[in-house]
DNA sequence: CGGGAATCGTTGAATATTCAATATTTTCCA
DNA sequence: TGGAAAATATTGAATATTCAACGATTCCCG
């Protein structure tokens, strides 16, 4: 009897995720070369852009990326004088950080191109797709928590 | 007049993958951790489990890794003796990979526990939310091709 | 109140990834 | 045929990420 051949990769959820989240950054990042800034600063200047403080932990969680990660990707912004750091006076355990003008600037720069890809996925993809892929993988990262 | 706020970064499908992504994989990452693998390294065994070789190139490809990447990973493969390297006959300039018995071996507990997180995300997801995603997801890949 | 436990962010060392350059082999065409 | 160009994989240096440990602050409860 022959050995069962083992469900391929290409139909593992995992995988697709994968590859999937691999092609679509690449497309967004190669749209940021000419800026020089990777998507994470992009996800960072965007949630800083609410002029709101954010913590460290908070910013961590939104924008995907681990704790020392992000402080070392922030300690080059701050060199960039993309973002600043203010201690947090309510809890001096915290760190808050804003956006400065520059990265302000940059940021709806980055903006511009982010949409620009959006468009271009609607329009050779499809609306109902994409609005459909976007509303499964909402519930998907919904229920995975 | 108020400055529009942008698009919150949770409605771009670049980050609701990259998002999705992160925590599938964080969850079967989880569960590889008995056996110290990392995900890269099922994939690859899962490719080579077919017995055909497969040049580095293929492989890079398949397993979503860059070349030097895949190089350096095989590396620590090969002393773990999980694959072999031979040297193509045809194309002296290729490689071509295979897996060992042991790697075999490993594979196969890997799977299982692969398929078991895919029987918990269609449990706890539902089937055809699952089946729906999945073909979205193959779709957006070809286009994106 | 006091002090142990938890939270928050950073650091340094170890590890991994990437970029550019390289070596080897094959392909192609003048 | 000969030799330039392309394809394949690896290497080394530069960069980035991760893990574990730490320091500082706050929380909680006896």
């Amino acid at each position: 009897m022959a050995k069962s051949p083992s469900k391929p990769i290409t139909e593992h959820l995992a995988y697709l995720l994968a590859q999937a989240n691999r092609e679509i950054n690449r497309q967004l990042d190669a749209r940021f070369r000419k800026e020089g800034v990777p998507v994470e600063q992009w996800r960072i200047l965007k949630v800083l852009s609410d002029g709101k403080g954010h913590s460290m932990g908070e910013l961590a969680e939104a924008v995907l990326l681990n704790h020392p990660t992000l402080t070392k990707m922030v300690d080059r912004m701050v060199s960039d004088a993309l973002v600043y750091r203010v201690q947090d006076a309510d809890d001096r355990r915290k760190v808050l950080m804003f956006s400065s003008d520059r990265g302000k600037a940059l940021a709806q720069r980055l903006n511009s191109l982010a949409l620009s890809q959006e468009a271009f996925i609607a329009e050779n993809y499809g609306n109902k797709a994409t609005a459909d892929l976007k509303r499964l993988l909402e519930s998907l990262i919904e229920k995975a928590n």
